[in-house]
DNA sequence: ACTAGACATCGATGAACCTCGATGTATCGA
DNA sequence: TCGATACATCGAGGTTCATCGATGTCTAGT
């Protein structure tokens, strides 16, 4: 595995490596349509408004979530496949 | 997804986000008899000893690295089936 | 016993990160 | 147009982390 290749598959585990954002990624993922009002993370997460919107940057960066804006609200919806293709970098399957 | 419950995953994933210690898995695994000598590793990272040696007690302390020690020597090895449970829980098979 | 080599641990330094309050931007209704 | 609400961005403070040089520990050979 080469440098880069290290770099760019550390960054997006980094983005996992927050317990606060694995939360959210599990709050989307069990919502109804899959997708998530942000005005309904900062009190099940304990946080600020301005905190959860840092953690849906870093996660949306990642490319593990998507952005939509509807009238005043943002709703965040898991990237179809992104979580399955950092699992098989995991462990591959065969 | 309880709070403690995304703290243990959440440590895990820490470890996997550094790209010294994706590239010292890389090596680990595809090494002839699946494990590797510590003298064999600052050379391609480009690191210090007590820097590969201080990447390899996070690794072995998140569960993913064996430590044996013949004579003068450490050697490290993957533990079996600990990438794919990670996996799992990324993507959780059907 | 002494030396040399392999690896781990310690202490320090500089960068990166999480969290928060304050502020900015945009949308909707009165 | 004005005010209120939802969300993003900014700047700061405190913690965590990666890396290094120096040092400690253990083993093998002389």
């Amino acid at each position: 595995m080469s440098a880069a290749e290290a770099a760019a598959l550390a960054a997006r585990f980094k983005a996992l490596a927050d317990p606060n954002r694995l939360r959210i990624l599990s709050i989307v993922s069990s919502s109804p349509e899959a997708e998530t009002c942000v005005c309904d993370l900062p009190e099940p997460l304990g946080l600020g408004q301005p905190t959860v919107s840092h953690h849906l940057k870093i996660l949306v960066e990642a490319g593990l979530l998507n952005r939509e804006k509807r009238g005043v609200w943002a709703y965040y919806s898991l990237v179809p496949g992104a979580l399955n293709s950092l699992a098989d970098t995991l462990a591959p399957k065969p």
